[in-house]
DNA sequence: TCGTAAAGAGCAATACAATGCACCTTCAAG
DNA sequence: CTTGAAGGTGCATTGTATTGCTCTTTACGA
């Protein structure tokens, strides 16, 4: 998974649970302006950011080996 | 998946494949200094440091929605 | 058309990740 | 015991993520 993925997943995650990246944004501690940072594909953010945004998303963020058939 | 853990797979994986912390520091570009102090858990590293990392350790970052029986 | 909500972006200040360097400890091979 | 490889840590510097503030644009409803 990309970079860029990682922030289109949060973003399209926001959408589905239908909050503003304002209401995201109080929710998870992280500023409004990170946030727009990264789901315009702007950010290199670090783990605890992304980490803090994926909680309050209901998301989990995994490091797995990476399979052969993919 | 907390930050701690990913720490430790990161570790735990860097010595599966029998390398060491300054192999893994060349093959990634990521610096020695920087590698030590995540796999001490000292570090918050930014996404695409953690992309580097994972990338040479064949592993893969994934940010998925949480599963209820999990 | 007007007003409002939401998102994107520039700018400056602050916090801290990334880095290099030096040094210490541990541990296994000789 | 000595040596060397590997990992951990303190410190200073550099780069940049995070943040607040402000402004602009877009889109939708009154």
């Amino acid at each position: 998974m990309h970079l860029q993925e990682i922030a289109e997943h949060i973003k399209e995650r926001r959408k589905a649970l239908g909050i503003s990246q304002e209401d995201l944004a109080s929710l998870s501690d992280v500023s409004l302006r990170t946030i727009k940072a990264i789901e315009s594909n702007k950010g290199n953010p670090t783990l605890q950011t992304l980490y803090d945004l994926a909680n309050v998303l209901g998301m989990e963020l995994k490091l797995v080996i990476k399979q052969l058939n993919a």
